[in-house]
DNA sequence: GATAAAACCTGCTTTTTCGCAGATTATAAT
DNA sequence: ATTATAATCTGCGAAAAAGCAGGTTTTATC
């Protein structure tokens, strides 16, 4: 693909031609990249843009490993994760089409405070953090949009806080089921993304025989259906309501 | 002060002379717009800047009600909390002068998702929401600053998320212990912020009982000192020993 | 300094969560 | 199909955390 890429740099010359490159052509609609690639500014980033393909259980970042880019994930599904106390793991959130990755290594971080491994075979799209800063500071539309997306990850992470520190696990548990099924969606009545027992404890701050125990319960309460690991919900609305007065869903 | 405020704002009228401003002679050297104020696109920000006193006790921001602005604290003390699950109180973070209050508001919300109450009587720096996000648009350094900061704080509070979701009740104890010691420090031994022991519970995500229960712990382990309400830290270095594996410090 | 209110403390019980151990079932590779 | 391996499940006891009730101390106010 090297002979690609250098196809595509010589071609990028000024602003319109940029709609035509990878980027231009890219169905990401969140890309904040994007978004922004009427900006002439930003063409220089655009053109070290790489892509990236990535198997089953390969992991791509690696915590605290020095910064070096920002991913984006045009397809495929991610965990991003962290190290605990006394060695747990511990599930920061799961990543969709469109999310970025890597973005906690900014900041005044030197290293990657988290580590991201593909769940499944994945395609990224990465940018250098020096071509991405020196975009930043050319183009005050990308830093705003920037701003405003950290600013958005912050109430994410706050109110994920909250869960944590106040939920019982029952709840907690029930808050995990509904995250997986609106950020990845049901396949013939079954979640689409396949989870052992430990990635739901992982995520939901708990023991992997503390969920097998309530997901044992909810299928008796009839809310949840199991056929081996994989897990269907059969009545979303009482799960909703079940945490509703406690978390307003954020969709990503 | 209304007068004041005038006086400043026809005196102002090209970049030198903002270095003479409220905002040019202050003595916050963490505040973003500061930093920022040779930029001239910023000079009608600076000119609206509002000071607000607080008395001890007061509450000037509201969760749920809609973002009219952000606050630097001058001087003073604050607790910035939320509503948590079940009614309860969960206290979010502590400031100190020189931080910003109430950038959560910002992103795409519409309304705080905090509140805001001074602890002792305050001094607090206003910027209105609608001046700051044009001089956001306008000065592109002022953004990537703010565009750092969020992406710290997210950083703050995604240690908080694995402090309170991993720890135990002893291990979250010590750990505010210590946060209010680093950020308030101490006087004359005793910690120089005054808090009830509910107060530390809400931070640290357990109940009154089991707060003064460790505290009483602590005490007999010649860990601390109390003195009523007051409570002086003997051994920090045992203190912090005991979860150094687990968490490293965040000064703000 | 007396008094009331608030905050703090402690013993006890109940609830929740965890961790181990062993059985069962599912999955993957030959 | 068979076998090995990993994942899932369940019961039981231990530990941690929470809740309650009533007593004590501190703090604030007059």
């Amino acid at each position: 693909m090297r002979a690609g890429a250098n196809h595509i740099s010589t071609r990028i010359s000024d602003r319109s031609e940029l709609l035509d490159s990878a980027c231009g052509l890219c169905s990401n609609e969140n890309c904040l990249i994007q978004k922004n690639i009427h900006t002439s500014s930003i063409s220089k980033l655009v053109k070290a843009r790489k892509e990236i393909k990535c198997k089953k259980g390969q992991q791509f970042i690696m915590e605290g490993a020095s910064v070096t880019g920002l991913f984006f994930l045009l397809s495929g599904k991610v965990k991003v994760l962290r190290t605990g106390l006394h060695g747990k793991e511990q599930i920061v959130r799961f990543a969709s089409p469109g999310e970025i990755i890597g973005h906690r290594g900014f900041g005044t971080e030197e290293t990657y405070p988290i580590s991201a491994i593909a769940l499944v075979d994945c395609t990224l799209c990465y940018f250098s953090k020096e071509l991405l800063q020196e975009s930043l500071r050319e183009t005050p539309g990308l830093t705003y949009d920037f701003m405003l997306f950290y600013a958005n990850e912050l109430n994410r992470s706050e109110i994920r806080v909250k869960s944590l520190s106040q939920m019982t696990v029952r709840e907690r548990v029930i808050d995990t089921l509904l995250y997986i099924d609106r950020k990845f969606g049901q396949v013939n009545g079954y979640s689409s993304l396949l989870l052992s027992r430990r990635e739901y404890a992982d995520y939901a701050g708990t023991t992997e025989e503390q969920v097998i125990r309530m997901l044992s319960i909810l299928k008796k309460e009839g809310l949840l259906i199991t056929k081996g690991k994989r897990i269907g919900i059969a009545d979303i609305a009482l799960l909703k309501k079940e945490i509703s007065e406690h978390n307003f869903y954020l969709d990503s």
